[in-house]
RNA sequence: GCCCCGGUGGUGGAAUUGGUAGACACGCAGGACUUAAAAUCCUGUGUCUUCGCGGACGUACGGGUUCAAGUCCCGUCUGGGGUACCA
């Protein structure tokens, strides 16, 4: 019987599913282990061979962890809210749930043929309601809660209505409470606070609820019509689609999560992530530790009730007695009152450019260095002195305080805006050149700087920041780049945000009222006036009848920010998850993903996590222990060259054919290819090749002079081809399929192809998969070739999982015939070697019961050795080359013991599933190897009897020597000594110097 | 600019703790089987040198530490990823 992978494939698939092989037990006694993969965004272009490499790698440490005694969870499901198929909606007026469902069936035809062991009765999908109805749930959850900076924890906001019902609310007492929330709330007492009508409650409430309405700039895009969240804009344009971003004032729903900063920067030190990615999360929250102070400002009496102070937030309070200068972001709110009238008119021309820039220009003249003088000045903290304020566009309205005090001397920024407007220099710290650069280096003693004089930078910063809370002037503070996400989305395929607005104030549904189901809309653009999609719906989509719901719908980021829990119970009507369920299954032990959800996903994933535990609704305070970020595969595209050449006629031939004739004649006259390597003869115009071409070409110069009766017909040669390029498909090892290619489109089937050794090799270059490129490869075409056990493998095979590689089936043919060696380990006659032939041309399944020799244990049991140390620790692609070796050793053997080749399908069975299965069943098992036992490694028979040691001098390798493994150390020195190829080497001297280490290598020094 | 990760044969890659560099596979060359092809099997394959035995060199480059360096340290070049007026 010959390896026939199909039938294989598809008898064990069904099986599978019919058995609920892979279901996973949620009250087992066994320990469990939780394997996830990010789940996919199910596009039209379904599934191409870098997509599966995450599965094929957690399918495996699925499949082993079982086989090692675990209750192994490991779910898959789809992301179903998202942009494409919106857009897809817009275009075609397809609602987006049919195309989503249809991508998701081809999603699953393509998923099933791999043979992955997914726990379907598990499946999720975001956009479903029984799914999304929790989504919303947890959204009312974090609309209802607070962040209690005094426990560090979430909680219910009746606990804050409690405070304020019997203290009031004072922003400077009670700022260990509720973080910094005084720019936007006044104080007010206990009695103020019950005298309040509902809006005004409403109104204070909303700045201390995690899920907030709350007015800030966002990034909006005029393309998508919605906003994004900063993750979601990569360069100032949308990371979907590409479309440029602005910035723009707007009352929107966002998620606090800056309350969590701190906890999410201190949890990465208990995960187990790479450190690139962690120091990614690090960068992206941004923590920076200064101070705030106070700059008074000067001569203005209007502005004495109102803000008597610009606030600066700054990491080198060390510095103060260099500023020379204060400059605010052109949004700051005292811009206005600050300009004087000699200014007005510049400043404001300045400050409506500036607002009006998109992101994606800011970002283009970052070098470019703007700014303008209010006219107005502040006084120095400590030495009364005025100094000017300036506004400029480098600093951010959104960070800090959206002003900075600014110390040219020593901030390289401040340094080139005081050099562009010949702003005077401060120095106060020795140690740098400052009339070359600015000195920002936390190092070298205080200088002009009064009392803080002779101190070093960390001594002064300790002063200063003592001395700033003594005088009221600020306090030691930390700061976070991190902002509150956006969450609102004026887009329709999305959870709808459970809110509806009563006399102006937003409430969230009950429960009981979950989920509120997405309604039907005529079209999915926005309104006339601007309103999201949500606003077409029909007009008894309304709360109670007569109350408007929210029309923005949740962003992408929502439905995937817990989807983990949900597999833990996924058909849960009443909850979320069973807590039982969510205590049992815990953390997900191994998540696999690419590394672009570094920044968004995974910080939206653990701030929720962390949130449902504030609750008390999980246990866990990460989502993920272990994360591993697969490598992207990259498409290898191949190219023809074909010939830029020209026929015509000469003199007075030339121009007398009609149109129709010169199309005939261009009909006639083939594309020419030429091979790769023979590029460089075409550029060097060498003429044995022009002679080959015009050979090539003279039958159809011929042809056509005759049928046109031209005598002066002829081709011209230039010295450049033009890359095509051409389907993978038919394309094998860089060889072109010459008839394949010219069947492949119409206008090459008239092709000639200049060779090299009589093949035609085509350009490889490296790109992204597309189609345009035709260089997708679909797992689909592989599994119908080679079978999904070679897929699984050859792609482990190509190099470690975390690197990024181009897709290459070169290689293939070696992983497809490991496999076919494999079977026939299992169909060989002991006697001959190779398949024994019957008389009906089958080989007969053949297996002994001998006792295997010891050789045949070493090699069973250092495979067993070796393949769980890599699967320990992730390295698919060395375990694949370990169980060639393995397989390799055992046809030198002729071994087809059962005894060994048993306990090798099992450890083979998590990357090779069917043949695995297929052999198992026929060694006479009843039950799936998915249930069988990995076997144990016996260290006995992997210990040898003698060591080659490698005997070098200088640490050079001379020659080896077979001695007992017993011998000690000494005894080693002593034969190496004694041996005569030593004698050889040293021709008579004596080492200075040997090191023997044992059972490792011996080095001799002269 | 800053941060992180890399650079090893013709190719993908291996070398886990400093201990025989190039495992395994592809490709290539030669051979066996075959009428032929496919499939399969065998042998060789880092570079230079030598008829051969052997010798020299060799992990981007330049130094260093060590009995011993692909691996550790310093500097340079180079590729990739992340991030960017974050005060």
């Amino acid at each position: 019987m010959e390896y026939n992978f199909k039938e294989i494939e598809q008898n064990w698939q069904a099986y599978w599913a019919k058995h609920k092989t892979f279901a996973a037990d949620n009250h087992s006694t066994k320990p469990k282990y939780y394997v996830l993969d990010m789940f996919p965004y199910p596009s039209g272009a379904g599934l191409h061979v870098g997509h599966p490499l995450g599965y094929i790698a957690s399918d495996i440490v699925s499949r082993y962890k079982r086989q090692k005694g675990f209750n192994v969870l490991h779910p898959m499901g789809y992301d179903s809210f998202g942009l494409p198929a919106e857009q897809y909606a817009i275009q075609t007026g397809q609602h987006p749930k049919i195309t989503t469902e249809q991508n998701i069936s081809v999603y699953r035809k393509q998923l099933d043929k791999i043979g992955f062991s997914f726990d379907w009765d598990r499946e999720v999908r975001t956009s479903d309601p029984e799914y999304y109805k929790w989504t919303q749930w947890i959204f009312i959850q974090l609309f209802n809660s607070w962040y209690n900076k005094s426990t560090n924890k979430a909680e219910s906001i009746d606990s804050l209505i409690a405070v304020f019902e019997t203290k009031g609310f004072n922003c400077k007492l009670d700022d260990t409470l509720t973080g910094d929330v005084e720019k936007d709330v006044a104080p007010f007492t206990a009695e103020e606070w019950k005298s309040f009508d509902e809006k005004k409650k409403s109104d204070i409430l909303m700045n201390f609820r995690i899920a907030y309405l709350g007015e800030a700039y966002v990034n909006w895009c005029p393309q998508l019509g919605t906003v994004l969240a900063n993750d979601e804009v990569k360069d100032g344009v949308s990371e979907r689609g590409g479309y440029p971003v602005e910035r723009k004032l707007m009352k929107q729903w966002s998620m606090r999560i800056t309350a969590y900063a701190q906890r999410l920067l201190d949890g990465l030190d208990t995960l187990d992530w790479t450190e690139s990615l962690k120091e990614s999360q690090r960068n992206w929250i941004g923590r920076s530790e200064g101070s705030s102070l106070k700059f008074k400002i000067a001569g203005h009496p209007e502005l004495v009730s109102a803000s008597q102070f610009i606030e600066v937030f700054t990491t080198r309070p060390d510095t103060v007695f260099g500023v020379s200068f204060v400059t605010l972001a052109p949004e700051h709110e005292l811009v206005e009152l600050l300009t004087t009238a000699d200014n007005k008119a510049i400043v404001e021309d300045y400050v409506t450019k500036a607002k009006n820039r998109s992101e994606r220009e800011r970002q283009a003249d970052v070098t470019k260095i703007t700014g303008v003088f209010t006219g107005s000045y502040v006084e120095h903290p400590f030495t009364g002195k005025q100094i000017p304020i300036w506004i400029g566009d480098y600093v951010l309205a959104g960070y800090g305080t959206g002003a900075v005090m600014a110390v040219p001397a020593h901030d390289t920024r401040d340094y080139s805006f005081a050099k562009h407007f010949n702003l005077p220099l401060l120095e106060v710290i020795e140690g740098g050149d400052i009339e070359k650069e600015a000195y920002d280096a936390k190092e070298g003693k205080l200088v002009n700087s009064d009392f803080l004089n002779g101190l070093e930078v960390k001594a002064a910063m300790k002063k200063i920041i003592a001395e700033i809370e003594a005088r009221g002037l600020g306090k030691g503070k930390i700061n976070y780049r991190l902002r509150d996400a956006v969450f609102g989305r004026q887009r329709y395929w999305g959870e709808p945000i459970p809110v509806y607005y009563k006399n102006d104030i937003p409430y969230v549904l009950n429960d009981n009222e979950l989920p509120l189901i997405l309604p039907e809309v005529d079209k999915y653009l926005p309104t006339e006036d601007g309103e999201p999609p949500l606003a077409r719906a029909a007009s008894s989509w309304k709360h109670e009848g007569k109350y408007d719901y929210e029309h923005s719908t949740m962003p992408g980021w929502a439905g995937s920010s817990w989807y983990f829990l949900r597999y833990m119970d996924a058909h849960n009507g009443s909850a979320f998850a069973d807590k039982k369920l969510t205590d049992y299954w815990q953390q997900v032990d191994l998540y696999l993903g690419g590394s672009e959800h570094a920044t968004g996903h995974l910080l939206y994933v653990r701030f929720w996590t962390k949130f449902l535990k504030d609750l008390g609704y999980i246990n866990i305070e990460e989502p993920a222990k272990k994360l591993i970020n697969q490598g992207m595969i990259q498409g290898r595209s191949n190219f023809v060259y074909r010939l830029n050449f020209t026929s015509g006629q000469v003199g007075e031939e030339a121009g007398n054919k009609n149109k129709e004739e010169t199309e005939q004649i261009h009909k006639m006259v083939p594309s020419v290819f030429i091979s790769k390597s023979r590029l460089k003869e075409l550029e060097n115009d060498e003429v044995d090749l022009h002679k080959e071409i015009q050979t090539l070409l003279e039958p159809y110069r011929v042809k056509i002079s005759e049928k046109f009766n031209l005598k002066t017909f002829s081709f011209s040669i230039s010295k450049m081809a033009v890359p095509i390029n051409v389907d993978i498909n038919i394309v094998d090892n860089d060889v072109l399929d010459v008839e394949a290619f010219k069947n492949w489109r119409e206008d090459f089937k008239n092709s000639e192809f200049i060779l090299e050794d009589g093949k035609y090799i085509c350009g490889v270059e490296i790109e992204k998969m597309s189609k345009s490129k035709y260089n997708v490869q679909t797992p689909d075409d592989i599994c119908e070739k080679f079978g999904a056990d070679t897929l699984r493998l050859y792609e482990m095979f190509l190099g470690p999982l975390e690197q990024s590689k181009p897709w290459n089936t070169n290689g293939i043919t070696g992983v497809h015939g490991f496999l076919k060696k494999l079977w026939r380990l299992f169909y060989m006659s002991p006697s001959g070697g190779g398949v024994r032939q019957l008389a009906d041309g089958e080989a007969a399944f053949n297996i002994s019961n001998d006792e295997p020799t010891k050789a045949e244990l070493k090699t069973l049991h250092k495979t067993i050795k070796k393949v769980v140390e890599d699967i320990e620790r992730f390295s698919f692609n060395t375990s694949i080359s370990t169980f060639m070796i393995c397989v390799n050793e055992l046809t030198d053997a002729k071994c087809n013991k059962k005894a060994i080749l048993e306990p090798l399908l099992i450890c083979l069975s998590s990357y090779a599933p069917h043949i695995t299965e297929e052999l198992w069943k026929q060694l006479g098992n009843k039950e799936s190897i998915v249930y069988a036992t990995f076997p144990e490694y016996n260290e006995a028979y992997l210990v040898d009897d003698s060591v080659n040691y490698p005997v070098s001098v200088n640490g050079k390798l001379k020659f080896t020597l077979e001695l007992p493994a017993t011998l000690t150390v000494q005894e080693v020195e002593a034969e190496v000594m004694k041996n005569e190829q030593t004698h050889k080497l040293l021709d008579g001297k004596q080492p200075k110097k040997v090191i023997v280490v044992h059972k490792k290598i011996v080095n001799m020094v002269v």
